[in-house]
DNA sequence: TAGTGGTCTAGACCACGGC
DNA sequence: CCGTGGTCTAGACCACTAT
């Protein structure tokens, strides 16, 4: 057997993925049972499962009791973003790191994002303007609405220390949000941030972040001219 | 004890996360390890074991042997993104998805991919465009390089019934790859095939992915105007 | 070297869902 | 019903690393 000796979990998963890229099963074909392949692997079924599991996770197998394990018709491409906290990345590449807040203050919440970002009419939030800077150059310009009722103690903070990025992140914890990119164009703000042209094409990136109490917050983060979020897959 | 009866390890990594959510752990602590945490939740060590891990994946916590088990600092954002068969996300829509290759041929690589396509120099690529379509509009831009020394049976594709995008995922198994998001403006074939105007921002999506045998594709995904790739959190 | 997490085992019971 | 995967257990050994 080609196997023979194949001990931890990873080599097993590793031959299993073997077998479904090079199609030894078929797309859609049901595969060996736990127990089976065990035997086969001299190994404990629990060894099997955990291999499969992670099979499963990644979508390149679907299980179902009883219906047994079946090979993925079209496994999905999956890409894990890691969305870091903007100091932290600019200082692991060896740049020296600042941000300027812009603006600050409360105002009605702008209708047009009621949609995202459900309160009452006319509740105020916090707005905010930052800019990240690595190594003097602006790197990211970061929008962001607050619920101020959900987040009490926020007014004392000043941002002149840590942003309002990492304020939140360390205390107001979610429990869900939504996160979607776009390419948007540099309006005039943003032109200006970036010292390029009007209408530049730029990266962004939105996220809405909600508990049990409602909404938190919803931060737009736009980067600079050329820049590309990278995963490997 | 409030965790008592807590059984699966599902719950005990929700208990565990609340803990680190209510900062009742305070970041960068050191936790419990888990021979207490079992004693604690009255189950095996391997169930607490199993609760860590998830906790781990997610970088909620970091574990090292020895060191032990300790809250994250600064736990980061992440963003699972699923980038699906064109033809059954249309679908899955409603829509009806129909594509339409545009251009096919081979060429020597373009100088400015051998970054990201390492190849012998002056080695033919097939190069295709391909524009898919969503209830009759425009909605995403493929351009391709295919390694033709790296999928052999390609050549007798003609891309009529089915797009280049599903056969190689299907037919073309990789061992690695990588992803980049980013923005760019509209060039004279996207404004044409959006119908939009020159330097539109428009989101895009590369893949380059290869196996043993060296690079197999890189493909550019451009979407259509007002695009957002989505996903929860 | 000693303490921590990582993994494996053999067995058991349970939950789901085709039959 | 009953076969399949999902989970849990009690124990064991191993790998890594702080001290």
């Amino acid at each position: 057997m080609s196997t023979r000796d194949a001990k931890s979990w990873i080599l097993i998963r590793d031959e299993l993925l073997r077998r479904v890229r090079e199609r030894v099963w078929e797309p859609g074909a049901l595969i060996p049972g736990e127990v089976e392949l065990a035997e086969e692997f001299g190994c404990a079924r629990t060894t099997v499962n955990r291999a499969l599991r992670d099979l499963a996770d990644a979508g390149l197998v679907h299980r179902r009791r009883r219906a047994g394990t079946r090979v993925a018709v079209n496994p999905p491409h999956k890409a894990t973003l890691t969305i870091p906290i903007i100091r932290e990345e600019v200082e692991a590449r060896g740049g020296t790191y600042h941000h300027a807040l812009q603006q600050r203050g409360t105002r009605p919440l702008p209708a047009h994002l009621g949609g995202v970002f459900p309160l009452p009419d006319g509740a105020e939030v916090l707005h905010t303007v930052t800019l990240h800077y690595e190594d003097g150059r602006p790197y990211i310009h970061e929008e962001r609405y607050i619920n101020l009722a959900n987040a009490p103690d926020l007014a004392d903070q000043d941002f002149a220390r840590i942003s309002a990025n990492e304020w939140l992140v360390q205390n107001a914890p979610y429990t869900g949000g939504d996160m979607s990119f776009f390419a948007l164009p540099a309006d005039a703000a943003l032109a200006d941030a970036f010292d390029t042209s009007l209408g530049t094409a730029l990266f962004a990136a939105e996220r809405s972040t909600w508990n049990d109490q409602g909404p938190i917050t919803l931060v737009r983060m736009t980067y600079a001219p050329g820049f590309r979020m990278r995963t490997s897959i």
